[in-house]
DNA sequence: TCTAAATGTAACTTGACACTTACGTAAGTC
DNA sequence: GACTTACGTAAGTGTCAAGTTACATTTAGA
């Protein structure tokens, strides 16, 4: 769902949890490793992890009491296909209508004279 | 900012009022007029109209008293680039992983022998 | 089987944000 | 200049999500 990503990337430490596992796998306590010096605890790091893979933007796998985790691309699809929506045609739609206004004050010049 | 960006479009609302003002001009009233029979103060759709102004999604102009709003793809380039980094790389990234993969198991094969 | 390690889950607190009502403001109209 | 139209802004409120502490669960090893 559009929605749950959202949700999920809206959060700035979910984001940089992303970037970490985007080219590794990385176990929980790994991540959370990297952001004890940040004063947060290990249940935040949890549960912000488990908000990334109920959104479908991580996967897991149990390696006997670690559970590692890595990025999982395809869970941006439907963001895609949003941001395709605007980006692409909606930029096609801007270049349209500059043209055509480029036309109407051609236009305008000829019918000046 | 992408931070901006996403708290932007996080609201299913503000992605419905981009919708709407993504092909057309519209005035704050008739983005209104259109959320009316959902029970929403005008209030509360100007304030939502103004988060996606800040977050650079759409544009205004004014004509008279009234307020036209559009679409601006270009908002969403930070959105795309962020977006890119994950879906492009990420895929190239998981493609090789899995060829790499087919490789190890075809040389297990012949090992097997 | 007892213990330790790695991790998730529950319950609670707090801060942010999406509403509402009430009010302010700027541009047209008589 | 008073009135109306078309908006935005301010202040207050309820809800929800991100954080905390405390506890539960699962696996490995002595």
């Amino acid at each position: 769902m559009l929605q749950t990503i959202l949700e999920a990337l809206v959060e700035t430490r979910r984001r940089e949890i992303l970037g970490l596992v985007k080219y590794r796998e990385l176990s929980a306590g790994e991540i959370f490793d990297y952001f004890a010096p940040y004063n947060v605890t290990r249940p935040a790091i949890s549960q912000h992890i488990q908000v990334l893979e109920k959104a479908g933007l991580v996967s897991m796998r149990r390696e006997g009491t670690r559970r590692l985790y890595q990025a999982r691309p395809e869970g941006l699809s439907e963001l895609k296909t949003f941001l395709e929506e605007y980006w692409d045609e909606g930029l096609e739609l801007l270049k349209n209508l500059a043209e055509t206004e480029e036309r109407r004050m051609v236009s305008d010049d000829l019918a000046e004279r």
